[in-house]
DNA sequence: CGCCTATTTGGCTATATTGCCAACCATGCA
DNA sequence: TGCATGGTTGGCAATATAGCCAAATAGGCG
């Protein structure tokens, strides 16, 4: 049958799939490491010091983006180093600046 | 007292700020109503036709979506019209993309 | 092997998000 | 004024997330 809601249907599971991406970035702590990963590879050690949270949250926090297809993990040793999959995600924040910067405009009128 | 985690702490709002903003686009249906919207303005009771939810789900989605800055609404006669604020959402994508691909290619290997 | 360090996983509680229904508000029009 | 249409808000139940502790796993090294 035929409703006016297919073409949402239709893209469900695509739209799904960029959500769950999406859904890894949108929480502070993610937001950090990511950016802190642009500048090279980082352990779980060094994160978990720069976030201050238990090395169980930050680790839960790498799962979600490992998972996400953000970063990857290589095991040296007996650590984990992490890194950016995906290199756009600089631009990416970039247009987030601007929804910022939109709003910070707003307040001023 | 100087600790590890500053730079972390010092983010901290600013990292909180551009959460919002990404929260608001985590979601499929807020996902799919930026899309449409990308296309020109729309009333809430076309939105409501495609995305088959109760006009009162998307009334929210739409609140989080304004209160993020991402949408503007403009009511006009007893119907309000919704539109992007800020023109980047399409980049914005891009990038999201280009972690499904690279996921895509990872299952290929 | 036994122990230490680094990390992941399980489990639990606290909190946030989602989606529906019902009630309410605003506009247009007979 | 009364009623229909379009939208928002309040409230609630179901579900998903986050963060901590404790337990388990993995590598390195004496």
């Amino acid at each position: 049958m035929q409703t006016t809601a297919d073409t949402f249907q239709q893209q469900k599971s695509h739209l799904l799939a960029r959500t769950r991406v999406i859904k890894a970035l949108a929480h502070p702590t993610r937001l950090f490491i990511v950016e802190e990963l642009e500048k090279g590879e980082r352990c779980v050690c060094d994160l978990t010091a720069m976030v201050g949270a238990d090395i169980s949250t930050v680790s839960k926090h790498l799962s979600v983006l490992r998972q996400a297809g953000i970063v990857e993990d290589d095991k040296r040793g007996n650590q984990v180093f992490y890194r950016l999959k995906v290199s756009c995600i600089l631009n990416f924040f970039g247009c987030v600046e601007s929804v910022l910067n939109s709003q910070r405009n707003e307040a001023l009128k």
